[in-house]
DNA sequence: AATTCTATTGCATACGTATGTTATGTTGAT
DNA sequence: ATCAACATAACATACGTATGCAATAGAATT
């Protein structure tokens, strides 16, 4: 139960013959301190093992250089892993620490939210998760920015960087109609989720607007929901032609279940589109048409938003929608 | 630059007409303070937006109730994934926060834990990264226990958990013996890593006991550098009728290139075994015979050695290995 | 050599909490 | 009514650092 004593700046002082605030602002870059005592500070902290305590320095400065990453899915769905890996290196880049929640179904941000700003985070990322307007008010009060992750809530003043996700979908049906489909289906991921509902808004407008009628399942944005529906989809008296999937990973559920579940053939007998571009989906077994999402760019928007609005708390939050790609593989068929 | 200030428990206390300690001894569950007094702290506590702030906490109790988890090859190996998400669940039950690093093949674990320390942690668990006697020792003076996942160190005070390795691969060559192939490869994976080393040693050791002469390429545990050995290995003149991927994406690397890149047939030309079995083994796509790691159990260990550690210091580190699953799918052929 | 000025250093305090020790109030018994 | 005994609360201090201000030393100028 006790740990060990910690080496403190005061025991190097007075092993170096110096006082207290000296060891400290050796460790401040332009702080005035002669190179000589700099070098002899430094000589014994590095006898003693000493290192600053970054709790007793935030405590002070009022800055933990620690931001909260809150994300889930990190199993489900290949995509998340990306954005962790991207945007905890970005965070590392800066100087920021990074403090992580996963989060899964039966957890709330309400119970979680609480505990980062307990530990005095500088600023919050959100992704795949969404804010309650009573955690956005905490925030607020305490004035630790937050930023939204590919999600956005009307009112509040979280910043938000997200694919252009009803482009997107306008983009796979607009490929879908030129390559003579006509009978397209969208099959969505979780209901609740602003990805989902946008990528189906811009699919069903190009779709209504050629007045092409639509078929429609849900697959959670999972691999086994996504099967399962497609084989719905496909046993109809009148099945799917063209299947856009809300994500890669139901598109993979897609395929699996047409070509191994149905031995149908894609895309001779249906084409597939995806939206992610993991990279599983470049890959022989899937060579899967999808829409790309632009991570980097979201990511670097999202972490120089945060860090900007750290620095300068008074700054408005951000808003921003970046357009992703279309990636045409041999999940989909050119013409008919 | 300047941020607001925080409600501090002290300005609970005036509002509310007790002492700053009253306050702070209401928030420790078994403090003697009268339910009425604590009421009236809540109350006031909640009205002003206050929380206690854990850095300041940490100070006195030298508790910082934050442990370092530092993992790499998140985005090219869903194995990985998948332990993010079980440690950072599991200490999130023990109330344990996470701060997280992702390392790169361009950063060295000796740059990482000087940060870890530094910010308090009472523990660290690495994977996918190994440990110099340097960083071993500084962690020791500290008084702060490492656990390492997977991986292990001959000298050092650090706790290990990992799958066995070297009996998973004697297994893989078991099951190849007893379908009669004689013509097997090993696909190693990075070569600097125990984990592939032990799977080839007890894949060699079954081989070499029953004079079966063994091919082996490296496939660096990525399905790019998998894809590619794969085809070398199956276009020699006498190419192997059995690969054992180090790992299942170096797996799908090599069905794919086996189907898609040669135009063989897995299980009929070749059969294919991996090891992890992440949840895209059991897809139809690839339908492939591995070895399971206990995943669950490596991470319950882990966790709890690691915070058994963290309450009692004096405990000595621990080192388990524990046993895999073999997985038979389709991917392997039974009998010829 | 005396004086002024500047570059370093030391002193004292603050950050927000936890906790050992002392003081206060309350209860019950005599 | 007096006093002991106990349950609560207040007081004071410590955790390890950063930083404004005062003090000092050293250099530069005359």
């Amino acid at each position: 139960m006790i740990k060990k004593a910690n080496v403190t700046s005061t025991q190097v002082a007075n092993l170096a013959g110096v006082s207290q605030s000296t060891v400290s602002r050796s460790y401040l870059p332009e702080s005035p301190v002669t190179e000589k005592t700099r070098q002899k500070v430094f000589e014994v902290a590095k006898q003693l093992g000493y290192q600053p305590n970054a709790m007793a320095r935030s405590l002070i400065t009022r800055r933990s250089n620690m931001v909260g990453i809150v994300i889930s899915n990190v199993t489900t769905n290949p995509f998340y892993p990306e954005v962790l890996d991207l945007l905890s290196r970005k965070f590392q880049e800066n100087g920021q620490k990074v403090m992580l929640f996963v989060v899964h179904r039966d957890q709330s941000l309400d119970d979680i939210l609480p505990q980062l700003l307990e530990y005095q985070v500088d600023g919050i990322i959100i992704t795949a998760a969404t804010l309650s307007s009573e955690m956005s008010y905490q925030c607020e009060r305490r004035g630790t920015p937050v930023t939204l992750f590919n999600r956005y809530i009307p009112k509040s003043n979280a910043s938000w960087f997200c694919c252009d996700n009803k482009a997107g979908g306008s983009m796979v049906a607009q490929l879908f109609l030129d390559s003579r489909h006509n009978r397209p289906a969208y099959l969505a991921g979780s209901e609740d989720t602003t990805t989902s509902i946008d990528r189906e808004k811009g699919f069903m407008e190009i779709m209504n607007k050629n007045g092409v009628e639509t078929l429609r399942e849900v697959g959670n944005y999972n691999y086994n929901d996504a099967y399962a529906a497609t084989i719905s989809l496909m046993e109809r008296p009148n099945p799917a032609d063209a299947i856009f999937c809300s994500n890669d990973i139901m598109a993979f559920g897609a395929l699996d279940a047409i070509r191994s579940g149905l031995g149908l053939k894609v895309p001779e007998d249906v084409s597939i589109i995806g939206f992610d571009d993991i990279p599983m989906a470049s890959w022989p077994s899937f060579n899967l048409t999808t829409v790309r999402q632009p991570v980097r760019s979201m990511v670097d928007a999202s972490v120089e938003d945060l860090i900007s609005r750290i620095n300068s708390p008074e700054k408005p939050p951000n808003h921003k929608s970046i357009m992703g790609e279309m990636i045409v593989r041999g999940s989909s068929r050119n013409f008919s």
